[in-house]
DNA sequence: GACAATATTCGGCATTATGGAATACAGTTT
DNA sequence: AAACTGTATTCCATAATGCCGAATATTGTC
């Protein structure tokens, strides 16, 4: 359990915090010492200096610990610090409305897919998912626009430290089956997860790009099967890599290629 | 700038933390260390550790430093572990359909309102908030409502230790106009902030309730002075206390006087 | 090729964090 | 009311650990 990062006290502190990210629940300190294994003075001693700062509260009642509210202030900061969030928000509220079907935006962080936003389909049978989560990058579309446009190596590293997971019996799990799909994405400029990654969800992704052309995020749009199918797959298809194009535009990115204006869809919407 | 809490190291990475959220751009090494007054060593192993766990991020070109991802992600698992932000999602999404105005949600934290969630009106004229944006308890309505729910002792703590700061002509800033305010708002079941933070801003807030029965939360909806008044007001007035009243429910919260059935306002919705 | 940014490494000193044991406090059982 | 079990908190001697200043590395710019 110990990583030998450079100041052993705030290693331990952000072990803390850690630990009570992945519990979800209060802990109590005797708990997270034994989790630790370090005395529980020791232990108390950080908690203490992590609460005067409002990143661990202590129930009024159990007297155990939990995360605090300064966490999620100083997120809020980091997500407001992401300029493809704020561009991209309309957009995703338009998708929603043209398609009635869950849309996420994600990035690609230490190897894997983190959601950064979402709307959610009003219709009963909906994606489980929530801000924040992460998911492996093979099995998901987002996952698989965001590693088509990453150089090999970088591919390499992520299967080779992350491996590839079989989730279901679509889940692409051979390198070779991988790097096929990369390069069909690169040509048709969209991704599809047909229920690699759970049961009856199939996806639609496209990537975004910002003013120096490269990928920062992608955009998708989930649902079932029996409704991801046919012509509503094909206007999910048109409509997420235009949007992903407007957001990219957005962000300050001009296509090498000036084909159809994309300017015109600006039109109406302000 | 020295806070003498308990362990020195980890005190001293969480204010590296605080200045690079304060700052809300990338900082040098030096930069930071001239701001807390250390020498550069002693902020370079501090940073690494914090960068190690992922709560601190490098430009790959600047070489500077910002606040990381995993910020982020833990704190998306505070954001989810409030079960008020959760059960009211669909209120507030049926609220803005309702009445087109931009809707807050937010709970009392360190003597401050902190807005823990909202969906933003469509309308050329909006509201400038931020999840995660504090203000002010006594001129905010949602602050209101909070302050005339709690203790007289907590309010006075508020009060003293923060001040009535004045903002515009509306602003109270005398105690015993606030407290005869407090009253009324526990009167009528809800606060309504007239221009007293900014000009030409009007808002109607009503508290929500868990089932212990104590307030925990307040849900605002926010528009011009010259769309809310007359008929309009009065229209979100009831919308936003029957709102509250349902999220309570949704909260376990029982009324005492049980009085109009509230129940039969989730008819129809799923 | 020099300069001005940036970050990073090194090693000796003493400040600082550590852990075990003792204490406190609150609730529950007997 | 006393014992027990759960929680946190304080104390203090010890030495391990973090600290600082100086030296070095790296990168980009003029």
């Amino acid at each position: 359990m110990e990583s030998e990062s450079k100041i052993q006290s705030v290693a331990r502190a952000l072990f803390i915090l850690d630990t009570l990210a992945e519990a979800r629940v209060e802990l109590a300190l005797n708990e997270i010492a034994t989790r630790l294994s370090l005395a529980k003075s020791t232990v108390h001693g950080l908690i203490s200096t992590l609460k005067d700062f409002g990143y661990i509260e202590q129930s009024t009642f159990t007297g155990k610990y939990k995360l605090g509210i300064r966490l999620f202030e100083v997120g809020q900061i980091v997500a407001h610090g992401w300029e493809v969030r704020a561009i991209a928000a309309p957009y995703i509220n338009k998708l929603l409305e043209e398609l009635g079907e869950t849309v996420h935006l994600v990035v690609l962080d230490r190897l894997e897919v983190l959601y950064i936003d979402k709307r959610e389909s009003v219709q009963s049978l909906r994606i489980v998912s929530q801000v924040g989560m992460r998911l492996p990058a093979h099995c998901t579309g987002v996952g698989k626009v965001l590693m088509a446009y990453l150089s090999p190596e970088q591919r390499t590293e992520i299967i080779s430290r992350k491996g590839l997971a079989q989730f279901t019996r679509n889940t692409l799990t051979e390198v070779k089956a991988l790097e096929d799909e990369f390069a069909r994405i690169r040509a048709q400029g969209f991704a599809i997860d047909n229920e690699e990654i759970m049961e009856s969800l199939r996806c639609v992704a496209a990537p975004i790009r910002d003013q120096s052309g490269e990928v920062v995020s992608a955009i998708s749009v989930s649902g079932p099967v029996f409704r991801m199918k046919d012509e509503h797959l094909e206007k999910a298809i048109q409509c997420v890599t235009k949007t992903a194009e407007e957001i990219s535009s957005g962000l300050g990115y001009r296509s090498k290629e000036r084909s159809r204006s994309t300017s015109d869809s600006f039109s109406g919407r302000f």
